[in-house]
RNA sequence: GGCGACAUAGCCAAGUGGUAAGGCGUGGGUCUGCAACACCCUGAUCACCAGUUCAAAUCUGGUUGUCGCCU
């Protein structure tokens, strides 16, 4: 029998983090952060993270677990996560996996392979030099001779994607596109269910504004002043989050507070737009409709009766 | 009441006779080692009516509305 695991994801600022705790203590579970920007250490206000007080007792994993110079990315997630789920199912508890990062979330659910060599920089860098020198469209032509189906695939435009679609080629000897065929056809090898909260997009919205407005309150300016001051550069990959990269500029005199407070908004609410997205195409989904429910008890109930089913916590 | 200006998609806005730039927002989407990243797609017939013209958002007259100035 596979061992169990429970995920609860959803768009930013749909109330996850509340309902995620109360779960974990009904079903006794820990909860293993699924958040790229919430595993920087001193980045609190900005990624709304869970305090400890929050936490009411329940275990957290991957919160503030590396530095703001260190570069998270799927990889390193995934290792991570895996040692964790193993080292919960060990104690016989269940490992639930709470965050808004669809990417990490899909690496662990199907166990994605990325087991290659880590790639070596200069053959990045190069391509990155080429496509300064000649246009991304360049780079684009050399994909679809290695690889025409990845190509297809990938807009000219994409040079992200077109690089790692190149260096993957030139690492493995192995399409990318072959590889993510064979991914994609993966089975997941836990018991899971995968919760989707979400809200009527109006009231996401609403919400997201005033989550902003709070984080200014709350001292978002003096966060990211304080991280300047600690010596973290603006292209750091952590200061690239929200709430981070929009808040340096007014530091550094270049807008008002308000300019960036609403740029702030904006970018979160695209953000959200895109999470869900996401989710839409992601297989086995339940989702939670907030408004469907006329109380959190009410909705918990629901969660709990659907673990039932699922197979993952037992009757009783 | 008089004079003047303006009236183009949800917003901002180009276009002054040949058949509607662009930006923003909104909505949709892609994603398999940077993913809170990167990237793609998305709309109007130009306030209304009448006229001039082969042809009008672009010219003329009227109507309505908005803004400014004057009494």
């Amino acid at each position: 029998m596979k061992k169990p695991l429970v995920i609860l994801s959803g768009p930013t600022a749909c109330g996850k983090t509340a309902l995620s705790i109360s779960l974990a203590q009904q079903i006794n579970a820990e909860i293993i952060s699924a958040d790229s920007m919430q595993v920087y250490k001193g980045f609190d206000i900005g990624t709304a993270k869970v305090t400890k007080e929050e936490m009411l007792g329940v275990p957290h994993y991957l919160i503030d677990e590396m530095e703001p110079d260190e570069e998270c990315n799927v990889f390193e997630f995934q290792s991570r996560a895996k040692h964790y789920i193993e080292d919960i199912h060990s104690r016989g508890k269940i490992p639930m996996i709470v965050g808004g990062t669809g990417f990490y979330i899909q690496s662990v659910l199907y166990d994605i392979d990325f087991s290659q060599e880590p790639a070596d920089r200069s053959y990045r860098h190069q391509l990155e030099q080429l496509a300064e020198e000649n246009g991304s469209p360049f780079l684009h032509e050399k994909l679809k001779e290695i690889d025409p189906d990845a190509a297809a695939a990938i807009h000219p435009n994409n040079q992200k994607r077109v690089i790692r679609a190149l260096e993957f080629f030139h690492e493995t000897g192995y399409k990318i596109s072959d590889h993510n065929r064979i991914q994609q056809q993966k089975e997941s090898p836990y018991q899971f269910a995968y919760f989707v909260l979400n809200r009527k997009r109006d009231i996401l919205y609403d919400r997201i504004n005033q989550r902003v407005d709070l984080m200014m309150k709350n001292g978002l300016v003096d966060e990211v002043a304080r991280l300047l001051d600690e010596g973290c550069r603006e292209d750091y990959l952590s200061m690239q989050g929200l709430g981070y990269k929009e808040i340096v500029p007014y530091i550094h005199g270049k807008c008002s507070l308000e300019e960036a407070a609403d740029l702030l908004k904006k970018n979160t609410r695209h953000f959200a737009k895109r999470q869900i997205t996401w989710f839409k195409r992601e297989k086995d989904v339940c989702w939670i409709n907030y408004e469907d429910f006329s109380s959190d008890e009410e909705m918990l109930e629901y969660m709990i009766n659907y673990l039932k089913e699922a197979n993952i916590v037992s009757l009783s």
